[in-house]
DNA sequence: AGGATTGAGTTTTTT
DNA sequence: ACTCAATCCT
């Protein structure tokens, strides 16, 4: 047979961990060294090669893209594709083996997914019905706590509560009662999914046995971002034979924050001690300079399995630096390089500008909004995530399970229909003291006189509307049954009256929602799965994945994201912005020791994402919160070698020069400033101008920039009023 | 029920 | 400064 198709292409490294004998394998895989080809290849090797059957293939990764993105690359390698093969997300595989094992797992059928958002409002609701001060016990901060717990793996039972601690010991009870009431509505939330599904394989051997000897491959992407719990799934399906190829960066680790645990890396190594492990360095990306760069700065972290990136490619052009006057002026900057870069003959699509946290886009957004770039934000509400798409899959959830309290409540009273707090005060009473869910409560309620007949009449309005549409679906197509659903519940008529004119309008969303189900219909389902209705299918893609960020649909312009939503991309162009101390790194990792290694990391991601050209800012002074901020470059600038860097203004200013400047001055400013005699000004290659005299509204204080064409005012402060 | 007002928070995001 | 959610008012 051949195969050397396979590794054609791969160097020495990558061969080597491809075509490795079966065994346990840690490959360190730095940025832009073709991890996701290895690890394709590997399965296509193991395949063809050891003639390992593709069921006996588990390969997790950690986002849905990434599960698309191997899927399809295994579809150009091998005849078969990924058939039969287990590809998915951590959650994706854990949600699966709960479908397939629902009993077992002590779970209805039906059970739902809780999303963070409703699992906010349901440890609300715990927190108001325990009768807690919720200023002492912020839901938000319990479903962190509660979370955290899940993460690693500890049942309220399992939490140590020291005497006399009743902090810990409300936090426990209120975990608990969130437990017992996700039980009782058939729901469970991300952290669940994981922790009951490894529960479960634990708790019954002759299912973990099956799994063991069916995977006897197990391949993990992106390991250094998997937590307590992912880990010890992956160990326990392995089991004592089961080969475990995990391929990872720890440099790349920047998700400490939400529970991963880079110390996974080295656990690996204790826990398998047969591990080989292989470093991937060679990289496909970046210029030479830009490698060095990257390189210098990651050396200045501690601990670190190790890792040297090097390219065959040339060193590129030196790192431009560019010291803003504020932010205006930084956006301005990166802007006139873009454009600079479009007459080049770039596409705006070849340019991302790259930022510690969102609010920063808006500076962007409004040069680039000036310059008339295309532009696309990356991040912000995803589909499923949207208030009216939520609303419609309540009714959907309650079709599917009556007990769904969380969906009960959203659909409820979505449109309205006479159903106010006070009704479901009682309906909450009548639920908690009998153990019922809501649904059930609003059946039984109809026997008792603790509310008005007008009440129970709504109420048994919104049962009927939940029963007439499980009653007629039988035979519908999934499409069919959305458009039922919209036009019963009465929401599509509710959110055209809502929409109308509006540009974003949440009817063309519903209609979206419709056209979703009538695509989903038609796709491929695994072996394991057949017997899964379309609509429990629908329910779980729609739970575990939110589905794209907005939509934009064709626009391909600059792309504006947070370093941390730029992991695994790249670009040609790369502006990293904001880097200032207290920014980036952000001023909360500077409080916590620990934290700055991981935003060293993420600076380490951001200046791999570039291909060719990598600039650098950061702002004297930025407007946040209201108040001007005056930062100071941050570390990660005088982590990179001096020799490596372009420094486009001289940070030093010179005072006391008296210049006149009386041309194209903005309309409403001219009158004001020209022909005043600058008598405080900053010059560095002539780009930002401090002004400061006195004008016919007083003394001032006006920044102007020349951007090439007309100055523009960036910031002024009135000193002494006229 | 829906609009107006007050108040708290303000890194990063997937599943 | 600005956003988003909770609460207050009509």
């Amino acid at each position: 047979m051949d195969v050397s198709h396979l590794i054609d292409a791969l160097n020495p490294a990558q061969r080597e961990a491809v075509c490795a004998e079966r065994g346990n394998y840690l490959v360190l895989a730095g940025a832009g060294s073709g991890k996701t080809r290895v690890l394709t290849s590997r399965i296509a090797w193991l395949n063809q090669v050891f003639d390992v059957p593709l069921y006996r293939v588990l390969a997790v990764t950690f986002t849905n893209k990434a599960a698309a993105e191997m899927r399809s690359r295994l579809t150009a390698l091998l005849p078969d594709g990924s058939r039969g093969m287990w590809v998915g997300t951590f959650h994706g595989i854990a949600h699966r083996l709960l479908r397939l094992h629902w009993q077992e797992a002590n779970l209805p059928e039906a059970f739902q997914v809780l999303d963070s958002d409703d699992q906010l409002r349901l440890v609300k609701r715990v927190v108001k019905d325990l009768q807690l001060d919720d200023t002492r016990f912020p839901p938000k901060q319990l479903v962190w706590w509660i979370n955290n717990h899940k993460d690693a793996g500890r049942r309220p039972s399992s939490i140590q509560v020291a005497m006399g601690d009743q902090f810990t010991r409300v936090q426990v009870q209120v975990y608990e009662e969130y437990e017992i009431r996700c039980q009782r509505s058939g729901l469970v939330d991300f952290a669940e999914i994981l922790l009951r599904a490894h529960e479960t394989l634990l708790k019954q051997p002759a299912l973990l046995g099956h799994y063991q000897q069916r995977f006897s491959e197990i391949l993990v992407d992106e390991f250094q971002d998997t937590n307590n719990v992912q880990f010890a799934f992956i160990r326990l399906l392995a089991g004592e034979h089961g080969c475990v190829f995990v391929v990872g960066d720890d440099d790349q680790s920047i998700y400490g924050w939400r529970g991963a645990q880079v110390e996974n890396m080295q656990k690996f190594l204790r826990d398998y001690p047969n591990t080989q492990t292989i470093r991937l360095e060679q990289n496909y990306r970046s210029t030479g300079n830009i490698l060095a760069a990257a390189n210098a700065v990651i050396a200045h972290n501690p601990e670190r399995l190790g890792k040297k990136l090097w390219t065959e490619d040339s060193d590129g052009s030196l790192i431009d630096l560019y010291t803003a006057f504020n932010e205006v002026d930084e956006a301005r900057y990166v802007i006139g390089k873009i454009q600079a870069a479009i007459q080049n003959g770039n596409s705006p699509s070849d340019c991302a500008v790259l930022y510690r946290n969102n609010a920063q886009s808006r500076a962007i957004e409004e040069q680039l909004l000036s310059a008339a770039l295309p532009y696309r934000v990356y991040g912000g509400q995803r589909f499923f995530e949207r208030m009216e798409i939520r609303d419609a899959m309540a009714y959907l959830r309650l079709v599917s399970n009556r007990n769904d309290d969380a969906a009960f409540e959203r659909a409820v009273n979505t449109p309205t229909r006479g159903i106010g707090d006070k009704t479901l005060d009682e309906l909450r009473r009548l639920a908690r003291d009998s153990a019922l869910s809501l649904w059930q409560a609003a059946e039984m309620i109809q026997s008792q006189d603790c509310l008005s007949a007008r009440a129970k009449n709504a109420l048994n309005g919104f049962l009927a509307i939940i029963r007439h549409i499980d009653a007629h679906r039988e035979g519908m197509e999934l499409y069919e049954l959305f458009d039922f659903i919209l036009i019963q519940s009465q929401l599509r008529a509710h959110y055209t009256k809502e929409s109308k004119g509006e540009l974003d309008s949440r009817v063309d969303n519903l209609d979206e929602w419709v056209s979703v189900a009538s695509r989903f219909a038609r796709r491929i389902v695994p072996d394991e799965e057949q017997d899964a209705s379309e609509l429990s299918l629908f329910l779980a893609y729609a739970a575990l994945e939110a589905g794209e960020g907005q939509v934009q649909e064709g626009v391909e312009g600059v792309q504006l994201m947070t370093l941390h939503s730029a992991k695994g991309l790249e670009f040609p162009f790369v502006f990293l912005v904001g880097l200032e101390e207290g920014l980036f790194p952000s001023a909360r990792s500077l409080d916590e020791s620990n934290r700055l290694e991981e935003e060293r990391r993420l600076a380490y991601v951001g200046i791999t994402r570039a291909r060719e050209k990598l600039t650098i800012t950061y702002a004297e002074s930025r407007r946040m919160h209201g108040t001007e901020l005056y930062g100071t470059p941050s570390r990660f600038i005088r982590e990179i070698p001096e020799k490596l860097i372009h420094t486009i203004r001289a940070k030093t200013p010179s005072y006391g020069n008296s210049n006149r400047f009386n041309s194209g001055l903005s309309e409403n400013t001219s009158a004001f400033y020209m022909g005043q005699t600058v008598s405080h000004a900053t010059f560095g290659e002539g780009v930002i101008i401090q002004f400061e005299g006195s004008g016919a509204h007083g003394r001032v204080q006006v920044n102007f920039a020349c951007d090439g064409y007309k100055w523009l005012v960036l910031a002024y402060a009135k000193l002494q009023a006229a």
